[in-house]
DNA sequence: CGCCTTCTTGAGGGTTCTCAAAGTGGGTGG
DNA sequence: CCACCCACTTTGAGAACCCTCAAGAAGGCG
């Protein structure tokens, strides 16, 4: 009956000719840099010591785990290209993903404090990481106390969004929790400067939202559909595009307060 | 009510001779260090430098809020006595409860490094908290960045408990969910020195309870019912006994490692 | 003793789940 | 280049879980 929609064109659309970012595409440690700075001033010195840290490149397919649950590691993730989650796994053998992460994301910074983490991060589409070890993040921390300062505020942005979710899986239905989620991606997506709150790419199956959502595919599909009918977003293949993001904002209840951007994000 | 003397737990890492500073009943900020220390090693002078923080105790009724919704603080709370709930209000009245606080949390600590919080802090039970500014607290992390870590740790403690109530609240269903809270209590508060897993006092009302699980407090005495009808648990007033904590693990999927405490606290 | 909060019980309805199957498009091997 | 397979999306029907509304017990406190 629903016509239009499907997943068409996924790869086509979204590559580089949609996005030509400049002849000098930032690095993955400069988004990285750029992200910490959001929240945390930092010196020239340290900024610069930021960027001088190494790190080597890894690709992983889709639905493959770039860190095992439990697994104790000695690098953290930076996402530099795709989407990763951080999932719970249930006994049951039921997923719940707890956080999305997008380039420029430090998925595992966590693990420079704690390094034997329960969750695992899998790529939720095809995603490319930069390994950073732990030891001269570590060393960063005892250098420079505003780098460590700014690490704390980064998990604490975490766990600000974390604490949200919580609210949203608690005290909210299908419909205002999907909104919730487009509109926190769109706003990250667009502060890191990734497309912008009305329209990004969102590579994720809707198996996989369901997941973030705490809902089956099923359920998520028909909320998606009620979404779509009223005209509050469009899909393309993994484009997401929402007409009206005030609207958006009233169905989720959505302040973007929690994502701690002091700009307001407005 | 303090059941056992200061936190001598599994652990026995921070056991009281290397510490026999104390007659008797543990301060509040001897609590914060052996939650810290839980986590964290400190040297001997750091450990001074905590305790030889100032504050000022407060005392605040059932249901009144400590920190308000959003309010800008300059003082961090620790938890004395009684119980703390974080929470956020949604739009339409419902309140869903994000964590819980038991005497020896410091319930904002994030609020050091991130003073305009989302949420507010809600005195479940009669409660007192000592509030300890943030500017000492700052200058201890510039000054001992092992400090610095603790509390960045502290952090990824409380981070690491949010992300496990995302899974519970997204893909357990209210039995297995009422489990799992109170197994964690159990933990926390036997690892405190407030109690055993099998045996504490949580002095939390159903609605209350209700709000922390995603639940109405109709259903949470529902649930509560089956419980205690296969024998899973008794309360009397608020105290909880538990008969069988491995059968009640086994309901609640549980597993204590999220926690964070090294010893695994088995 | 009476009021108030909390706990408990009942009945009915809505949201979401489970199971099952069909449609759609992309990728792959022949 | 076509046929097939596979992952993903969509649809349907029935059931389970949890919610809402409402009201009756049970305990604490002046």
């Amino acid at each position: 009956m629903r016509v239009t929609s499907p997943p068409s064109s996924p790869a086509g659309i979204l590559s580089q000719e949609s996005k030509p970012r400049m002849t000098n595409q930032p690095t993955a440690l400069e988004l990285f840099l750029a992200r910490l700075r959001l929240r945390s001033p930092l010196s020239s010195q340290e900024e610069d010591a930021i960027l001088a840290l190494k790190g080597s490149e890894v690709k992983t397919d889709a639905h493959r785990d770039i860190v095992r649950p439990g697994q104790t590691i000695d690098f953290a993730c930076l996402v530099v290209d795709g989407l990763a989650g951080r999932f719970d796994q249930l006994a049951n053998g039921h997923r719940q993903i707890t956080a999305l992460h997008i380039p420029g994301d430090m998925c595992d910074l966590h693990s420079v404090a704690v390094p034997h983490t329960g969750w695992g991060i899998e790529a939720l589409t095809k995603t490319t990481t930069l390994r950073v070890a732990h030891a001269p993040l570590r060393e960063l921390t005892i250098q420079f106390p505003a780098i460590a300062f700014a690490f704390w505020r980064d998990t604490i942005a975490d766990a600000s969004i974390l604490s949200k979710w919580i609210s949203a899986l608690g005290r909210r239905g299908a419909r205002a929790r999907l909104a919730h989620l487009i509109c926190e991606m769109g706003i990250r997506m667009e502060q890191t400067g990734l497309g912008t709150r009305t329209h990004f790419r969102l590579p994720a199956t809707q198996a996989q939202l369901a997941d973030v959502l705490g809902l089956t595919a099923v359920h998520l599909n028909r909320t998606l559909q009620t979404l779509r009918r009223d005209g509050a977003l469009f899909t393309e293949g993994f484009e997401v595009k929402v007409s009206d993001f005030n609207r958006l904002s009233g169905i989720a209840d959505f302040d973007p307060q929690y994502l701690l951007l002091e700009s307001g994000a407005k």
